[in-house]
DNA sequence: GTCTATATCAAGATAGAC
DNA sequence: GTCTATCTTGATATAGAC
């Protein structure tokens, strides 16, 4: 996804995808309004729609911004990984864990819900990086029970996270993570 | 959740509710109108909404069967399950694996979602089960980590199938679920 | 590039007939 | 208990001014 050239401060696009990934968060993907964002973000509905010509631009934004985000933090987290066993399984959760569930950036979350929510057919990209993401795992994995599992559970922790919905304390949390860990190193027992 | 005794054929509220849910599967959660689900129903707005005062109403009583289902569910294979370590774990898990993910009864997740995208706070039943879930699995798992993985993996693996995200061919599927079955019953590696 | 104003339409909900 | 209007609201989108 191209778009001009911003150095500088947050573009008006910036502030208006900000603004809507908080706004699902707060009031639910099903009662997100281009008003409402376009108040949250400081402009008026004709700005918004100057930049969104659509509710569905606005959603795919989201959605692609998001993919870009795992993608980055993705390569960032494969550059310091240490070699051993399971490398992609353990880049793939750690992603996951960091970005998804863990810190402020729940734009993933309500991104996806609000896409999910208007218009199915706008997960058709994280379909598509769902299954790339199936095929590095099987095609890298020394134990690819062991992998499958860790992401599977990842994924499960983060749906939880996702709709507000985990029941998990921190420190409960971090046993999680852990064995999380140590499945993807360690894999299953005998 | 009480209602009239309705024996013999189908209530309308059956019928409504069956429709709900069918219909959020093929349009999306943020499409189902009222209109949509009566008509579906074979039934006029009017008559739909003398079931159901307000969709609120309709969308909880989704959940509120979805609970019930997987109550039920549950209850029957805690019945037949093998004595052994991390019994409960493995009883929550192949209650997921059968009802959410597997069968026919998708209802589970078009359900959540369109509570989800309507409001938020309809989940809060849901909240309560999980946390519940929780509790009995800390309470009772011989191999807490192995039993929290084992459940977050079938969590992981039934909110890809919600969102039909899943990559899974029926191999690859089933390959998971004997792994999760081989984690709950032998634990992580050492 | 952003604003105001407005057209258009559909959805949830109500009232009262049958 | 179900139907057919009808009301009301609010959301997307357009047109054109600044």
């Amino acid at each position: 996804m191209l778009f001009p050239c911003t150095r500088g401060r947050k573009s008006s696009r910036e502030k208006i995808l900000d603004a809507a990934a908080e706004l699902v968060g707060e009031i639910g993907a099903g009662r997100l309004t281009l008003e409402a964002v376009a108040e949250k973000a400081g402009l008026s509905k004709g700005g918004l729609l100057y930049n969104f010509p659509t509710k569905d631009a606005l959603l795919q934004a989201m959605i692609q911004r998001m993919i870009d985000q795992v993608a980055s933090e993705k390569e960032a987290l494969r550059e310091k990984a240490q070699p051993g066993p399971n490398l992609e399984a353990r880049v793939v959760t750690k992603t996951l864990l960091n970005i998804c569930c863990g810190g402020k950036m729940q734009d993933m979350a309500t991104g996806m819900m609000a896409a999910t929510a208007e218009n199915p057919r706008l997960l058709d990209p994280v379909r598509q990086v769902i299954h790339t993401t199936l095929e590095q795992l099987k095609a890298t994995s020394d134990d690819l029970d062991a992998a499958l599992l860790a992401w599977l559970a990842t994924e499960g922790l983060s749906s939880l996270e996702m709709h507000n919905l985990s029941p998990f304390s921190d420190e409960d949390r971090d046993r999680i993570v852990k064995a999380i860990e140590r499945l993807v190193t360690k894999g299953i027992a005998e």
